[in-house]
DNA sequence: AATGAATGAGCATTCATTCAT
DNA sequence: GATGAATGAATGCTCATTCAT
């Protein structure tokens, strides 16, 4: 790469961080395109030199977030095994350390996904295809738990799954919420800990009372 | 009530049921005033007659809300009982039925404190406010169920609350993102199913980590 | 008409007027709206209150050049008579008239479909519509005119009838430029004369293109 | 001339080339450095590297309007004659054939002279220069044909001069305008036959004393 | 109570221009 | 000679807000 192109990756990607950011902190609409530049020591005139459009840029960062999270969990997640706890494991595990090095491109989802609410836009249905994968991610694995007899049965595969998107979703939320006030390694402890108690199998408790459940295997 | 104060009464509500929606469908920011003077049958001018400003609009939402949403919840989870989990049961259902009737004003929430992420405005500490109040209540009954042994303690009592407020806060949000695709009730059931059994208190008190735990409490 | 319809309609008059003269003298593009909305004594906003966009009022003024120039040409040449002379004097004089009095209306059309040449928006397409109406009209006189042996049958109507908006065009556009050195009387004379004379029927009749004719010399 | 002189002849004359025909067929401010380059097969930067500014390009090519067009008109028609008549149709002709090979060239004084309106800068001045020299022109051979007695003298020759640049100004327009449905060879011939009868000098009227002649009826 | 006219600040976007390579 | 990165001044447009009726 010679010097004019990595100056081009640099300022690139000094942009998209800053937008990253203040998208998150300040939310999409009320992130003007001047502040965005001058974040990154730039101004306005250069992002429409790399980007078309606010739109662009947000779709930019909308591929930045599915390239640097959505995929390696994904990619993480299949690799791990060989039980579904092990799995779910390492989804909760991947996304929450994410969680600290990218907590920008994860929260980034969240805020855009509800700034663009009910619209029938490029943005919302790019949105919706992220979530998407994780959705189908999540429930994957919900029903190989199901079959295996690690993950309870008497609800649908489909809602559990979506309550492990909800306690994620939810989790980072609070996180970027309350920050201050919480503490990041317990509340992944939390979040761990409810998820797989959740998840796990009843036990019939008298038929197999006093046996250990493969949910033990988490670690707690 | 005279008819004066009725038709007031009656362009008020009808002012902020359309504001209400529109800030949960497009967010608070993509909202103009045009738009809910429109769908409320009125015109621009009339927002400002009830209204100070926009932003005046929106903190009436959230007393709105507080008071039908939040208050109620409080009072209820408190006159629930005697234990905790029944307190929790009551908690997560009456949230459950108020998603129901008046899912624009628990999503409302949601929605505009992502949308004034890190600000320090007057919206910013309200909406915290109503937040601080909620986690108190979970706080409070999750202490309860920890002290009574129905929680368990293997997590601090804080981090759990957060965890009780992500569950609910993410099951809106998935429902709200994928109403069409999910089943209410299997939502709510999944809900409940996780959280009780994410926060039952494990059969053998002294848990430890990588130590297989046979799990209680069957099938609630 | 109350007050508010009157107020309206003034605040209207006044931009559109405003935005014509900008428009002859400045052209559109080099028009801004503020300069508009100043030269009305009005702001930038009220443009916007009334008008969709910068496009919407042109349209609207190319709306008004049609009623107020076009249209009433039309009629009267129609109603002129009997004789095709008469009613392409009727047409000059007109246009003339009109020149002084609308003189921005009729250079509008002049300036608006130079600056958006070869385009296929709106605006191209409406200005298209309105010149075809005005060659439609001239195009029929000269017909007339030559059928009843009054004008020449050595050029074909359609050339003859361009021509004839070809003077109109460019004598507008002489006057448009060098206003401060033409006397306005003479050179409508000169127009009509010019025209009535190059549209004679000719008394040797078969003249032949290309050839030395002694009609080049005067003497018909 | 060197390789290097060749190549940057060649860059400049496509630059010159592209810019003029967006200037005529989009107008000059509706028209971008950048559209210029590519047109051109260049980048924006090479722009600068040849010419100071945009003012600058549009004003090397009225420059190059009044190299190739201008002066040759007027050479030609001071060479011919010796009529006046023959000079007129040598000026028609000229314009003519330039107008099929230099089109664009021809036109852009017109599109530009409109644009630039009434304004004081150096781009109007230039234009106004080189539409003196045309009226000069016509104006001195008007005048050579009135003393000859070729052209009428009811109408002053200034007006008269004048005329000829309308028909001349307006054709082109007509032409710009209307090309797909106008025959080229017709619409010449048809401008010629206009100029040439309406300049022509009037028949003594006591030649066809009595003899109704349409064209007596425009009462001149 | 309700409307419509009018304002003004702010923002996305464009584009001529400069600069470094 | 030629390019691409970067700037900054404009400009169309939006929208919360005010005002008169």
């Amino acid at each position: 790469m010679g010097r004019q192109a990595a100056r081009r990756e640099a300022s690139i990607e000094r942009l998209t961080e800053a937008a990253a950011r203040r998208f998150v902190s300040h939310g999409y609409r009320a992130t003007t395109l001047e502040q965005i530049a001058v974040d990154a020591g730039y101004t306005k005139g250069l992002v429409y030199f790399h980007f078309r459009s606010k739109t662009a840029l947000l779709l930019a960062l909308l591929d930045r977030v599915e390239r640097h999270v959505v995929e390696p969990v994904i990619a993480r997640v299949l690799a791990a095994g060989p039980s579904a706890v092990d799995q779910m494991v390492t989804f909760l595990h991947t996304q929450a350390e994410l969680g600290v090095d990218r907590s920008a491109d994860v929260l980034l989802l969240l805020v855009i996904s509800l700034e663009f609410g009910e619209r029938d836009d490029e943005v919302s249905s790019r949105i919706a295809e992220i979530y998407e994968k994780l959705h189908a991610l999540t429930e994957r694995v919900v029903r190989a738990g199901q079959r295996s007899g690690e993950f309870r049965t008497d609800v649908p595969a489909r809602e559990l799954a979506t309550m492990i998107m909800a306690v994620h979703d939810g989790t980072f939320l609070e996180w970027h919420r309350r920050k201050q006030r919480l503490n990041g390694r317990q509340l992944v402890r939390a979040m761990r800990a409810i998820v797989l108690d959740g998840l796990a199998a009843r036990s019939q408790p008298n038929v197999q009372a006093g046996k250990p459940s493969p949910r033990s295997r988490g670690g707690r």
